[in-house]
RNA sequence: GUCCCCUUCGUCUAGAGGUUAGGACUCGGGAUUUUCAUUCCCGCAACAGGGGUUCGAUUCCCCUAGGGGACGCCA
């Protein structure tokens, strides 16, 4: 059995978002479940919306994501060039080949008037299908009229039968060529059309399987006359189903199609969302869900994919109305991100399941970014900071949201009144002996001693004895004197990493706020 | 308009001609946690509608409705 190649082949016209990181992602997995080989090309006959940034950022997100293609763009390969600017040569042979066989021929209609009869044909509620005037063009009319400098196009001479597609996902779907006609296989700039560049492509890349969005079914005849017209074999077809906003239309700025990057910067790792993507129109034969990429990489199967498109619902439209997601901030962005998404209850699967010098060395730029923990202590030397961070980890749905936890570890220490006016527990007339008694029983450790675990422990109870009060009204009358708050992490923890120091002089803040007030 | 595809809990999905239609997220309730969270248990919630075929259809066929996609010198 011949080796099995995939590609993905994006065009440089834009970010990665979803929809492409997805098509990306099922033609890697599927390379690599089936010990092929993964291909990336890059389709940049668009002369006019191909850029070279967002050549760079496409790279980049799939990069970051770790789909490493086995040939392509500055990996090189024995298929190459990999970008189709540089390949013009090959589709003007074959292109030429088509030609002296008669099997296409230049087209000399202006788009104005390929356009009024277009209109013609809707106006009849007809679909637009070339009508052929330059088919039968004599080799005399066509050295005339390029004599003239008329500029022209190549078409392929379709001829109307019908095509059976054999699909992967889709099954068996057939099509009449005589509603496709004489289509544009080379642009009047020079340039090789899609449907016309990618059968070249794919059939000089060797490639056997063509995984890509079910947008491009309806191509697929097209392509499969060109691969007839050159007595080549068409690759296996598995037309997936597209990727639906919270609106039900394919993913738009507005409905998702945010770069891929934007949820790397809210601090999703590659791993959460390779698994959230993969649940997507695919589900593994042992219904598992959360998976690692080496398990996605060996039972993915395109067979298993589902032709009913799923539906990318993070987003919370009712608040994000009138607002492009595309191009928003970090920041604002994750105001309009679901916090109950399945999304998110993935990233924290995989937050807290991998190891911990994996989880702080991915955490450590967000730490960094959130700018209370200072520099020298930004390092996985630190215990202290390595302590908070592995105890914050269940908290987190995102790497990002470090940011709401360490300014209460970090920053200094300022409580208002006006926060705890309506809270009982300040309220109480037994707060400051509460606190004060607490204060006691730090002053009893020895000098330098650290506040463990075991030793707020202790103190609670001995302060409970000593006040004759119990239950919650103790420890969260405890809580608020010594934090500050309500709600947050197992006392004697949340203490221990506070430290003494820092404790002291909560309390004191908060014995002193009491006596104010 | 023409062609193609789709429709199982709110969402992601499993499923097979006969199942109490399963799981996950969310949501509700409870237990544990002297807080919130975590964890555990329980629960709510779906086969778009109508016709066939069949002893039996959510599963196969047809129609309707709804949705999506394609119909470019875009890819």
């Amino acid at each position: 059995m011949p080796e099995i190649r995939t590609r993905f082949a994006p065009s440089p016209t834009g970010y990665l978002h979803v929809g492409g990181a997805r098509t990306a992602l099922f033609n890697y997995l599927y390379a690599r479940a089936k010990k092929g080989k993964f291909i990336l090309r890059i389709e940049d006959t668009d002369q006019v919306r191909s850029t070279e940034a967002s050549y760079h950022q496409v790279l980049d997100s799939l990069r970051w994501l770790g789909y490493e293609w086995d040939e392509g763009p500055e990996v090189g390969g024995a298929h190459g060039p990999y970008r189709q600017s540089e390949r013009l040569h090959l589709y003007k042979e074959h292109a030429d080949r088509l030609i002296n066989e008669k099997k296409a021929y230049p087209c000399f209609c202006s788009t104005e008037e390929l356009d009024r009869k277009k209109k013609q044909r809707e106006a009849m509620g007809l679909p637009y299908v070339y009508d052929g005037k330059c088919r039968s063009l004599s080799e005399t009319e066509v050295s005339e009229k390029k004599a003239q400098g008329l500029e022209h196009t190549i078409r392929f001479r379709s001829s109307a039968k019908e095509i059976l597609v054999d699909d992967m996902v889709q099954g068996s779907v057939r099509f009449d060529t005589a509603l496709i006609g004489d289509f544009i296989i080379v642009k009047s700039d020079g340039f090789a059309s899609y449907n016309y560049a990618v059968v070249i492509d794919d059939h000089l890349m060797d490639i056997t399987h063509v995984i890509r969005g079910v947008g491009h079914l309806s191509n697929t005849p097209r392509q499969i006359m060109v691969y007839d017209a050159f007595g080549w074999k068409p690759p296996q077809w598995a037309h997936v189903s597209e990727i639906v906003g919270s609106d039900h239309k394919k993913l738009s700025k507005r409905h998702g199609a945010t770069p891929i990057t934007a949820f790397r910067d809210l601090g999703y790792t590659a791993r959460t969302f390779n698994n959230y993507m993969a649940l997507l129109g695919w589900s593994s034969p042992e219904g598992h869900e959360y998976m690692a990429l080496e398990e996605l990489k060996s039972q993915f199967d395109v067979a298993r994919c589902s032709k009913s498109p799923s539906m990318f619902d993070v987003f919370d439209l009712e608040k994000a109305a009138d607002v492009d997601l595309a191009q928003v901030t970090i920041a604002e962005l994750e105001k309009y991100l679901f916090p109950k998404s399945k999304l998110n209850w993935l990233s924290n699967q995989h937050i807290r399941n991998t190891s911990e010098t994996q989880y702080i060395e991915e955490i450590l730029p967000f730490v960094h970014s959130v700018g209370v923990v200072p520099e020298a202590e930004t390092n996985v030397q630190n215990e202290r900071l390595v302590s908070i961070l592995l105890s914050l980890r269940v908290y987190l749905d995102t790497l990002g949201q470090i940011k709401e936890y360490l300014p209460d570890f970090y920053a200094p220490f300022a409580p208002r009144a006006e926060d705890f006016r309506d809270s009982e527990y300040f309220q109480s007339e037994n707060f400051v002996s509460l606190a004060e008694a607490f204060l006691r029983q730090i002053g009893q450790m020895t000098q330098g001693e650290k506040l463990t675990h075991d030793a707020v422990k202790t103190g609670i109870q001995a302060v409970g004895k000593e006040i004759n009060i119990k239950g919650k009204p103790l420890f969260m009358g405890l809580r608020l004197a010594t934090t500050g708050r309500l709600t947050g992490l197992e006392l004697p923890v949340y203490l221990e990493l506070l430290g003494r120091e820092r404790v002291v002089e909560r309390v004191t803040k908060m014995v002193a706020l009491k006596k104010e007030a």
